[in-house]
DNA sequence: GCCAACGTTGGC
DNA sequence: GCCAACGTTGGC
């Protein structure tokens, strides 16, 4: 469920509605599947280990044109690098856990821009948060193909953040080469051994560890295909 | 276009 | 709070 993306807020901050929010949207709301880590109100089992909050992610989006209710959804990299500034929010995100992450989500962290549901899906490149997480518009707007009515203003469900076009890829990672390592990880030993993109497979945004982020990297600077998996190992 | 995986909803 | 039905994601 890729968001469709609009023309961010203005240069200035705008948006009368609530500028910026950055820090406080509500952190209590439905399920979260294991991605709760919000300070304070959380009740954990003393002594449990709090994990590092996570400094990466990957963002899904689909490139190739797709109408829902009319409505062409398609956003790749290309049209977040054509945007102002190119800036982006990324509103329409509709799932608890994806909006839990954006909302851990921290200026300046780095992302991938993955594509989805088209012809070749995989990594196409780097962006970075430039806002933290707000309110999505979009939800209350019954106009928008992700409407929800079941948010109401004074307590709205959805989040997004803003992201900037950083670089594309040295070149496309695709998901079949990503999918390899994890499978000769997972049975090896490896970075990408529980990635997030095969584990939670319908994750929108998700996060990456610093080892899975710098393993991704490396691939850039290597040959593609198999020939590269015989080497390694 | 199919369909598996899995998150969400709602009945009870 | 369980769990079956339902809807969506997204690879193939």
């Amino acid at each position: 469920m890729p968001p469709k993306k609009r023309p961010r807020v203005g240069p200035k901050t705008a948006d009368p509605a609530k500028a910026d929010g950055g820090e406080k949207v509500s952190s209590l709301d439905a399920s979260d599947g294991g991605t709760r880590k919000v300070a304070g109100t959380s009740k954990k089992r003393a002594g449990a280990v709090e994990p590092p909050p996570h400094n990466h992610w990957l963002m899904k989006s689909e490139p190739e044109s797709r109408f829902e209710n009319g409505v062409d959804v398609k956003f790749g990299i290309e049209d977040l690098k054509a945007m102002p500034d190119q800036t982006s929010c990324w509103d329409g995100v509709r799932s608890f856990q994806a909006r839990n992450f954006m909302r851990q989500m921290k200026k300046g962290q780095m992302a991938f821009f993955y594509h989805s549901n088209c012809k070749e899906p995989g990594i196409a490149g780097l962006m970075k948060v430039v806002k933290e997480a707000y309110v999505d518009h979009t939800q209350f707007d019954k106009k928008d193909v992700h409407f929800d009515g079941s948010s109401k203003p004074d307590n709205p469900k959805w989040s997004m953040v803003d992201v900037q076009y950083l670089r594309m890829m040295k070149r496309f990672i695709p998901l079949s080469e990503l999918k390899r390592y994890h499978l000769q990880h997972r049975a090896e030993g490896g970075p990408l051994k529980d990635m997030a993109l095969f584990t939670k497979a319908r994750l929108s945004v998700q996060p990456l560890t610093t080892e899975e982020f710098e393993f991704v990297l490396g691939l850039e600077d290597k040959a593609p295909g198999r020939i590269l998996t015989k080497l390694l190992k």
